[in-house]
DNA sequence: AAATTCATGTAATAAGTTACATGATTCC
DNA sequence: GGAATCATGTAACTTATTACATGAATTT
């Protein structure tokens, strides 16, 4: 499990709450890793549970008390473990590609819908990558600058995903309306 | 659930076994929609509960009985709804960018391997993909050409989501090299 | 002699989603 | 006055994975 390391490697920046590491994982890692809010709080007990995490209860009445969670050393060693575990094949599920998989069996015009809504997605998520260093400058202050940049190589990664993935759509979209059905990429 | 729809698909080309479909999603789907033998048996028995599928078993001792799936009018038209419905943000999971995130903690040298690693899978996955269109002739003799259009667009695409990862590893391994942090995509 | 193909299934487990619940304080 | 923030949690459900089980016939 990814999210467990994900974690693992937030708090190993500095002890937090469930909800803080929701808001971390949202701001800075959900466009490749996505978790919510319930997911995060089972995989807390979990890991408490494994000992790689310790709590500190602070009650705050009439709110829910805050859990302050803090690495341990074994929480530590698994963390570096992982992280230097080669990860095989990334997890892609594409349910858009399975509708294109079948579309020889609807019409051009119900075909180039689908990809134009793909190129609309694709258009949406890197204006959303955009935003993001900027929003970054104000929120981490002076973080060690080398944990800036690998967090903005992620963001980086998923410019060059979207960029690609808007390209290829282009193309296709354009052999079809031609009327040329041709590949993009694989020969002309 | 895609799983459904892409069985859907399936069986709206002729009936099938269960057998058959995991040889069929094996073949041509999995690459951006695996699914493993239980998953597809145990989706089947639900979709014939809702109706979509109509079994016709054929015993044939000792082995098993064939079940052969059929596709009812309303299976077909499940099949044809779902594949004009546009599809939202398509689920990418990638662990390995979860490493690179926290790269910062690593030496370069570690990170380094983390993404050699990841070149060295993208590239089998490129060898992988073109050997798909020549298996492909033989096993699909005269099918619907405009089919076999859109199942090699699917090739495609991976070959060129593919290709745009290893030229971007290929620069992020060459520039941490060079002692220059430089993000590849994002200016310069 | 060993591996693969055919053909089904179950059980246990893991991982993730959706929806619900509480409730004061602060911001717009 | 209404929305967002803080802060936790549970329950039901869905989707997918791993591992086990059977067993003859055919291919390597």
């Amino acid at each position: 499990m990814s999210l467990e390391h994900a974690i693992l490697g937030f708090l190993n920046y500095e002890p937090m709450t469930g909800y803080d590491i929701k808001k971390m994982v949202d701001f800075s890692v959900s466009h490749f890793w996505p978790a919510v809010q319930s997911q995060i709080y089972k995989t807390l007990n979990r890991m408490e549970k494994e000992a790689w995490l310790t709590v500190e209860t602070i009650s705050q009445d009439p709110r829910p008390p805050r859990k302050v969670y803090q690495l341990t050393q074994s929480g530590r060693d698994e963390l570096f473990r992982w992280l230097n575990e080669p990860q095989s094949a990334s997890e892609v599920r594409l349910a858009w590609l399975i509708q294109i998989f079948f579309g020889g069996r609807l019409e051009d015009g119900q075909v180039i819908a689908l990809l134009e809504h793909q190129l609309t997605l694709q258009r949406q998520r890197l204006k959303g990558f955009s935003s993001i260093p900027e929003e970054h400058q104000e929120n981490m202050k002076d973080d060690d600058e080398r944990d800036r940049f690998f967090w903005m190589l992620t963001v980086d990664f998923g410019v060059a995903q979207a960029l690609a993935q808007v390209s290829w759509l282009e193309k296709v979209i354009e052999n079809i309306k031609q009327g040329e059905y041709r590949l993009p990429t694989i020969q002309g």
